[in-house]
RNA sequence: AGGGGAUUGGUGUAACGGUAGCACGAGUGACUCUGACUCACUUAGUCUAGGUUCGAAUCCUAGAUCCCCUGCCA
């Protein structure tokens, strides 16, 4: 068992404290939970954009955490700002939480929220804030908000700092009446302009926006900004854990000020529930630090700018580190988890090796993937003494590591293909595979027999066009009666049997691990050879796979069937490749 | 400048005044009907300088380096 993380101790001792109080049979995620501690987490998306795997990090967390302490996890929107949102982002992030085992509405689920649905709560309070004197609607613009912001030694300044709170209320209703035109004035809060935090010298919480909003329609055109609104979705939700990146350390005092103004004035951060002296519940902000794999962009303006300026193929290209894209090459959800949650969640801004990923990848796929035989790179074989037309079926293990995933028939005929880097006419050191003799060695055919080779044709250009072998019908199955051993195993396919397939074998989108770090132009990094198409002979099993199918093509790496396969051509992308031992040595 | 954070092998982490440990990577070997998997061994670390202490990664002082903050974005 990993050691428990620094978000994880804060909870274990919440819980060991009571803080939280306890599920109650009313609101208990489980008939057993209650009585037991609450531990209520979320992931609240902004709908304007992608998720990726970074964000996917944020999500395992949280809704892990529910699901470790028997707690709720939910997704909430966080749909405060309608000129960049859209309902198809909604959608998006919903598929892919959903596919990463999220689970909102499952077991520990708390349910889907939109902030939107608090809005009119949140007007309440907001009057609320201003008849206590704590927030005042400013008619300076933008521009000049941020011209009279000061210095970290000057403080910022506002006329209207000081108004009547029955002029404040009264303009604050104009602003919700649509009175008034974008930008014209705002609400800030009343908090301190000389501090040298620069969100607390008297933040805006709502902004004038005649805009359409994915879920409210025209129903508003004043929306809470962020500071303000998010506190209140926790509270509201009765979130105990708040959990957010770095970049918000110094909002939390914010985030702190807004439900103290709410509340009972001896409110504390993470006071926890509402009672008889706390009449908001005040969730606890904690933050963790983001982890940035290599050789990976994930900001949202550089990927788009890679999908405007197709380089990649859209969202969802499989090279994309999006969840979408990673979902479309073939990684599994549980190796996302995994890998996250061995990385570890701590406040240090680090570095995340992306061949760890892909080593979690590998590690879930080779427990649970069938295996196949294909051949990217196909050279042509001929055994001499077998016959033309003469197929024997022989059986082949499904996977050797899952006993119970059975075995199958794969046809040997006179004709197959191998792969082109296992002939060698003349071979290297330690190259265990097909070589012309007297150097070249007896090999095994995987489950089939072992082969000798006898010679090779060539064109004219001396280009190999085939290699010539005979097989021992005694080894059938792959063993030899006497007890002799070969040191090389190949994979194979019949080539009067197989089935051709466009493959897509995938290489990372950047050639150095942080991309443009060096030029501040990523696009300086970018690995033109990240796409390389071969078109592959696959045993005829593999005609009946389905779309995401996810299978080990044995000794090349682990396949997944796209999306962009028709009937009899079937599309292929490389998910991860086998460490390859011998290709490292060379 | 002011404010908020961070700093342990190549990488990611553990330690909560008492033997610096784990995982990944890398290297070597064993095994093997996938040069995969598995197994064994090896490798390498407390940002710096002082101080407190029988004892410091941990506490104190001073410094260094890196990240975030002056949107009516989240």
């Amino acid at each position: 068992m990993r050691p428990p993380n620094f978000i994880e101790q804060i909870i274990e001792a919440d819980n060991a404290s009571g803080k939280w109080g306890a599920w109650t049979a009313a609101d208990a995620p489980s008939p057993d939970a209650v009585g037991k501690p609450r531990v209520h987490t979320r992931f609240p998306p902004e709908p304007n954009g992608y998720l990726h795997i970074g964000h996917a990090k944020s999500i395992c967390l949280n809704s892990g955490l529910a699901k470790k302490y028997g707690g709720k996890f939910n997704l909430r929107f966080d749909d405060t700002n309608p000129s960049k949102e859209e309902q198809e982002y909604v959608d998006s992030i919903k598929a892919d939480i959903k596919w990463l085992g999220a689970d909102w509405d499952g077991p520990n689920g708390g349910g889907l929220f939109f902030a939107s649905d608090y809005f009119e709560q949140m007007y309440g309070f907001a009057v609320d804030l201003i008849r206590k004197g704590k927030a005042y609607v400013c008619q300076l613009s933008a521009d000049e908000v941020s011209k009279r912001r000061g210095t970290p030694s000057q403080p910022a300044t506002s006329p209207h700092r000081d108004r009547p709170i029955e002029e404040s209320l009264k303009l604050f209703l104009e602003m919700r009446e649509g009175k008034h035109p974008n930008g014209a004035m705002s609400l800030r809060a009343k908090i301190d302009l000389a501090s040298p935090n620069f969100n607390l010298r008297d933040p805006v919480m709502y902004r004038i926006l005649h805009e359409h909003h994915h879920n409210t329609g025209d129903k508003w055109c004043i929306y809470p900004m962020y500071d303000w609104a998010h506190g209140i979705e926790d509270s509201l939700e009765q979130i105990t854990h708040s959990i957010c990146t770095l970049e918000f350390e110094d909002h939390r005092p914010l985030y702190d000020w807004f439900i103290d103004a709410l509340g009972a004035p001896a409110l504390r951060a993470g006071s926890g529930p509402a009672d008889a002296n706390n009449k908001v519940w005040h969730s606890q902000q904690i933050e963790f630090a983001k982890g940035r794999p290599t050789y990976t962009l994930l900001s949202k303006r550089n990927l788009l700018k890679m999908v405007s300026d197709k380089v990649v193929s859209g969202w969802d290209d499989p090279r994309m580190p999006t969840v979408a894209g990673l979902r479309r090459r073939g990684y599994p959800p549980e190796a996302i988890r995994a890998a996250w949650d061995e990385i570890g969640v701590t406040k240090v801004e680090s570095w995340i090796d992306i061949g760890r990923i892909e080593n979690a990848v590998r590690d879930h796929l080779n427990k649970v993937a069938p295996r196949y035989m294909a051949v990217l790179r196909p050279l042509k074989v001929i055994i001499e003494n077998l016959p033309e037309g003469q197929v024997e079926w022989l059986d082949c293990v499904n996977n050797p590591e899952d006993p119970a995933a059975g075995s199958r028939k794969v046809p040997f005929s006179r004709e197959l293909f191998i792969e082109r880097e296992d002939f060698m006419e003349v071979p290297a050191k330690k190259f265990f595979r097909l070589a012309l003799p007297p150097t070249g060695q007896e090999v095994r055919l995987r489950w089939a027999f072992f082969i000798k080779c006898v010679g090779v044709d060539k064109d004219p250009a001396g280009n190999i066009t085939a290699v010539r072998c005979t097989y021992d019908p005694a080894t059938r199955g792959g063993d030899a009666p006497d007890g002799r051993k070969v040191k090389g195993t190949l994979h194979w396919v019949s080539a009067t049997h197989a089935l051709p397939a466009e493959v897509r074998l995938f290489d990372r989108l950047f050639k150095v691990e942080q991309p443009g770090a060096a030029t501040e132009n990523f696009m300086d990094d970018f690995n033109p050879h990240s796409l390389e198409v071969v078109t592959a002979m696959l045993e005829p099993a593999l005609a009946s796979a389905r779309v995401g199918d996810r299978v080990q093509f044995e000794r090349n790496g682990y396949f997944c069937l796209d999306r962009d396969s028709t009937p009899g051509k079937p599309v292929w992308n490389r998910t991860v490749t086998l460490k390859d031992s011998w290709a490292k040595a060379q």
